[in-house]
Formats: structure tokens, C-alpha cells, sequence
DNA sequence: AATCTAATTCTTGTATACAAGATCGTTGAC
DNA sequence: GTCAACGATCTTGTATACAAGAATTAGATT
């Protein structure tokens, strides 16, 4: 399907931002990457205005073009944002859930005890990924779920070291289940909360948050 | 500051695509486009991945790019996502608005209904969207600001018809008043319910979109 | 030594050229 | 008459060429 070297090279160049391989301000060099991507500068220039439009980087006319990492303030807005998004998600699912839906839930969060039972952090951080993505999608509402899953994705680079503390996989299981919870009451409000707060950036979490920035700003 | 003509032509073809001048499923005719707007291939190019990248239109490897129109599934969708983010707006808002801030949307909410009071749809549609713009800065994130205005500004075209009905206006007016005591009392759950339930398209508006939709598809 | 200026070099933005896949129409077989 | 195969034509994707604005450097002037 995908033959287009722009495509290709879009994708790659984006996760390289998500990777933290450019840093804020750094100038996307056409002729460098060209040669890095054996490509003509055709192709990149095409696969920048993606970037540009997904806002990882910014064009300055006749200057060229220039990767935008979000700092700490933005990071911040960012979480909050997803955590009302994940709240708004969990907010329809609660009304729309099906009992099917779930026992999958209730599954993905074995699955994720399992994981804590074995110390296994890459393996919890991937069942996790799946219990919130399967939440997105029991909102029932397809356009929400690509949003949240967009926004996801994004912070996915910045949520990876917050598990790897102690007790914070006990403390996530324990809201998990607390979530699951209040969608099988089918309380929205209360499904909402749950996850507003689960998502959330507070406490140690933000200190958390903010030193995993210093050491990725170098 | 936009000395690129590429960027200028992902503005108006951008503006094509919301005023419904392209149909779902349409071929962007590059050659076609480019003759139009009296450029090459190039800037067209470029201009269209920015669509691509926007989701207003789909690319398929060596077949072009196609625009996307939302159909009524996808369409209710946005608007239910859209209402749940001016919720999410204004239940921030309430815990951060100032005292100035309130009296700035008791003036906008002042001027809707001197619009009213002239009959100028217009001029209410005018003060309604800025009464709203500014809710989304109150939230104090503007992350979250951008996101909403991204989506109300994709919905605007979709919007437009609703307010040309009997008592819509006056039945809005009365929302907003509403809203601005939520937000005064700080109540971020009673702000953003009423917010939520300001923007919801229910009962009568449902068949209203319904019936423009039909006839911005011919 | 510092600064202003002019010439050179680099980089971007757009046009054009070319290669390869997709579309379409025609012909021929059944 | 239908369908398959083939060729002509069109369209896309990428490379290259060229023009113009930006950056840089060297030189002249104070």
C-alpha cells in the first residue's frame, strides 16, 4: 500500500521527533536528510508539510523548517487535556458499554495483575495501552477515539518512565479496577472522575514528569 | 510573512473544502489545480498533504487525493466530540476564570442580544463565536484552546444553518446566560453540563443538520 | 578593533523533466 | 454479446534545474 517515499519518510521522520532525535528548534536540513533518506529533496519537503500540520514542526518562509518540542508548560496542558479527554471517553462508555465490552475489560486488567505478579513493566505498559485504547473506543464515538488515540500517541514518549516507580503499577491497577467499576454501574460522572484522575499529572507524578525532561533535554 | 504560494493554496483549498465546494470522494486533479492557480505541480503538491494531514482529505498511493467530507454518522460525531470539549473547557474555566473575565462574557452575552433585538443573524452568529473562543481561552490551557478551536472552526460550516430558525437565538441567549452563572458560581460540573448541553445536537437541531446536510450534498 | 557593506555562498521555493504505475479504449477470441 | 489481453494515454511520484531571498564572509572604513 504504502509506495511513497514521502509517506515512508514522514513517518519516520515524525517518530524520530516523538524520540526526542531532534530537539526544539532544530532545523530540518533538506538537503542532509535527502542524502540521509537517499532521496531528492522532493519527497522530504512533502513528507515536512505533515509535520508541520501535525504541529511537530513550524515553517518560517524562506527559513526553513523547525522541529517544535513541547516544553514543560505545553507537556502540562497537554496531560490535562488528556486526561479530560480520557474523562469525556469514559464518560459515553459508561452510557454505551456493553457487558461483553466489559469482561474484556475486566480481562486486560488480569492480564495486567499478571504483569505486576511478574515485574514485568514493558509487558503491564502494553496492556495498559490496550485497556485505555478499548475504553477510547467503547465511547462509542469513532471521532472522539481517533482523537484521544492521536493525543495518546503524542504523550506516548513522555508517559513511558512514570511506571517505572515504585508502587505506581500497584497504584494504577488499583484505579483500574476502580474504573471498570463505575462502568459497570454505568455512572458517567463517576466514570469520568475515575479515569480524569487516573490520567492526571499530580503529585509525585509531576516531579516525576518534569525530571524525565531535563534528562531528555540533553 | 506567507510569501509561499504553496501555503496560501493549502488555505484556499482548505476553505474550498469546508464551504462544501468539493463533494466526498472528489479527485484533486493536481494538473487541473495547478493550472487554476497558475503554479506547478509543486506547491500543490505540498499544499495537499497538509489537507491529507488535517484529515480533510485521503491519500491513495498512485491513484491522488481524494477530499473527505464527514457524512452524518461522522458528523454527529464531531459535534458530540465538540461538545464534550467546550464541557471540558468550561468545567476548567470555572475553577480559573476571574472576575474580569466573567464581565467580558456578560458584555458579549449583552451585545447577543442587542443582536437579537435587531434580527441580525450575523452579528449574533459573530458575538456567539467569540463568546465561545473565549470560554476555551478561560480554560487556562492552551492546548486544549487550540484543539477546540481547531474542531469548531472544522464544524463551523455545519453550524451555520441552525440558528436561522424560529427562537433558536432567544433559546441560545437564555443558554449562555446560564453558562455564565456556572461559571460564576464555579460550579465546574454545572458549567460544564450546560456547556455540553448548549453545543449537543438534540431533538429539533438533529433534523435541522440533517435537512442542511442533504442539501449541501447536491 | 569594531562595524558597515558588498560579494559570495547556501537554502528555499517553484518549474520542469522523466520514469513507472493506473486508466481507458480497442481489438480479438470465445 | 461478453470478456480478456494489449497498447495508448494519463497521472502520479521523484529527480533535477533554476530563480530569488537569506546567511555569511571578506574587505573597506571609521
Amino acid at each position: 500500500m504504502e509506495i511513497r517515499r514521502a509517506d515512508m519518510i514522514a513517518d519516520e521522520l515524525e517518530e524520530a521527533v516523538f524520540a526526542g532525535e531532534f530537539g526544539d528548534g532544530d532545523r530540518l536540513d533538506e538537503v542532509k536528510l535527502a542524502a540521509q533518506f537517499g532521496v531528492s529533496r522532493t519527497p522530504l519537503r512533502e513528507a515536512f508539510q505533515r509535520l508541520i500540520a501535525s504541529g511537530l514542526a513550524e515553517q518560517i518562509p524562506r527559513r526553513g523548517v523547525f522541529v517544535r518540542q513541547p516544553g514543560p508548560v505545553e507537556l502540562m496542558e497537554m496531560f490535562e487535556t488528556m486526561a479530560e479527554i480520557e474523562g469525556v471517553c469514559g464518560r459515553l462508555a459508561a452510557m454505551r458499554i456493553s457487558e461483553q465490552a466489559i469482561d474484556v475489560l475486566v480481562e486486560a486488567n488480569v492480564r495486567c495483575q499478571q504483569a505486576i505478579d511478574n515485574s514485568d513493566v514493558d509487558d503491564y505498559y502494553r496492556e495498559n495501552e490496550y485497556f485505555h485504547h478499548y475504553i477510547y473506543k467503547q465511547s462509542g464515538n469513532s471521532f472522539l477515539e481517533q482523537e484521544a488515540l492521536r493525543l495518546h500517541r503524542r504523550l506516548k514518549p513522555f508517559r513511558r518512565h512514570q511506571l517505572r516507580f515504585r508502587g505506581r503499577m500497584a497504584q494504577s491497577m488499583a484505579e483500574h479496577v476502580a474504573i471498570v467499576a463505575a462502568l459497570k454501574e454505568g455512572d458517567p460522572d463517576k466514570a469520568a472522575q475515575a479515569l480524569r484522575g487516573h490520567v492526571a499529572i499530580q503529585g509525585e507524578k509531576f516531579h516525576l514528569l518534569m525530571s524525565s525532561l531535563k534528562t531528555a533535554a540533553q
